[in-house]
DNA sequence: TTGGATGCAAAAGTTTTGCACGGTT
DNA sequence: AACCGTGCAAAACTTTTGCATCCAA
């Protein structure tokens, strides 16, 4: 977990000023091991008295994600984007599609399927998304998914 | 390509009355030979001279989809969903990040990667969606990605 | 005839923006 | 002082919904 100092270095590198909001937004998502919505981010700040209005809330993750500090993201056809600190290890996540619950996943089986796909299409590829649904052993239980 | 017949079979099969638009709609997706908006959809009914309401088209689109005709996607975190002829075939996309353009791979490596995802979460994995980003020939010509 | 399909307008939900003011450097 | 950050309200944008009417089966 980084310190008050270390994040001021952060913010500075990027040039982006050190303020009590921003700080204090980086410091929820550091401290998330999931990602979170904005709205989530908005009570948080709220229950630890730094009252933000959404919209800097969105105007702040857009400014990090534009330096690089957080990964916005969304699954599937959910409705709201969701941000993560970048902790700029690469990862996908393993979604519930009966309660939601993500987990993280550290393998990645992409990189020679992807030099395969560089040379067949003459693409350099950067990047790719990947995200993997089923049902948790719990919704399992509960009869999840419903059978017809 | 499928003719007015089979489309109605299509329909009734899953109890879909077959209706002007509807009918439209589906060979519009047909003939697309990749994902495209609901807004898009929308404009060539109108030059098709079916005249619809987009509120219409989301809704056609709703149910073609929960009836498994059409798949809905979105890409990256791009604000508009997409939606393609279901032709039962499991397809990824690889997406040039400078021109959007789009192609379609029919290869998935993921298939030995769930089953040892399963055995380590206990999860039941039902789908995924991966997606790939990178520059195509020509943007790397013109300069793309632009570097600082 | 009857229930689904449709258009229109309004609403919903998320995210963005204009503007005036306040805080950091 | 200069510039960025912030709140508020309003707007933007995509998608959904209520309601009256229409059409396919």
């Amino acid at each position: 977990m980084k310190d008050g100092i270390d994040r001021r270095e952060d913010l500075k590198r990027k040039g982006l000023k050190n303020t009590k909001r921003r700080a204090a937004i980086l410091g929820i998502l550091e401290r998330q091991p999931l990602p979170i919505t904005a709205e989530q981010i908005f009570m948080k700040l709220g229950r630890q008295e730094v009252p933000t209005s959404l919209s800097t809330v969105y105007r702040e993750l857009d400014s990090l994600e534009n330096s690089g500090l957080v990964s916005k993201m969304k699954i599937s056809d959910s409705s709201k984007a969701l941000y993560e600190y970048n902790r700029m290890i690469h990862k996908h996540y393993l979604i519930c599609l009966g309660c939601k619950k993500m987990i993280e996943i550290d393998a990645c089986p992409l990189k020679s399927f992807e030099e395969k796909l560089e040379e067949q299409t003459h693409f350099t590829i950067t990047d790719h998304k990947l995200d993997l649904y089923g049902y948790c052993p719990e919704c399992r239980a509960k009869g999840l998914p419903k059978k017809a």
